[in-house]
DNA sequence: GCAACGTCTTACCGTACGGTAATGCATTAC
DNA sequence: GTAATGCATTACCGTACGGTAAGACGTTGC
């Protein structure tokens, strides 16, 4: 469940995926059905691929209710993913803002 | 230079060029053949493929000094294009956080 | 029981992409 | 001038990946 970098942006890499993410972080809770509609070009099988990637990936959770699969973000690990990362460039972000305000150019 | 989320997260798909960017956010400004120095197990070419992909994407900039072609990361252009996506689920991530406290099942 | 449904799985196909090798093009060194 | 350096570009190759189609599997409803 380490949910490393690589699989973080792995997963964020296609623009379905991130749909999907964006859309579980909208509605809490779908199954893959509810997803597929979301998705007039695409085959429902495809949407469920992508969600196998997701949650192997380890950033949505799934369970089994009826026949129905009911998928939500596990905002858990995925924040815990994304933290180091943000953290990393926001240290360089601002250091970059002090570098350029030194130079001269300030606003 | 919108840099748009697309181009973002297509750029940091790959290993390498993370690595390359990690670098320039360590060392502020590298030439080509300093970031190949970095990655013994790939050729110049590949690298300078990398940035051209980079620069495209409107991550890092590039001036040329010499013979040299210097490279550093866009921060202005890269923090507004992830800032917008880690705020939309940064108040994901705190509404489900509020959502598990509560606890309840209404929704 | 059986049929419809929801999802997963397994081929399979086309394309996009990371990698190398070779060449070209400036710029610096001699 | 010529040679060497640094980088970009092009062509090419292998593979990984998104997509579909078809079938398997469990579940619900009759």
């Amino acid at each position: 469940m380490a949910l490393s970098e690589e699989e973080l942006f792995r997963a964020m890499a296609d623009p379905t995926r991130r749909r999907i993410l964006d859309l579980l972080a909208e509605h809490g809770t779908l199954s893959v059905s509810e997803l597929s509609a979301h998705f007039p070009g695409l085959v429902t099988s495809g949407i469920s691929k992508h969600l196998m990637a997701l949650r192997a990936a380890g950033l949505v959770t799934a369970t089994r209710q009826g026949r129905h699969q009911l998928y939500a973000i596990d905002a858990e690990a995925m924040s815990r993913a994304v933290a180091p990362w943000v953290a990393r460039y926001e240290a360089y972000w601002t250091g970059a803002l002090d570098r350029l305000k030194k130079a001269g150019q300030e606003e």
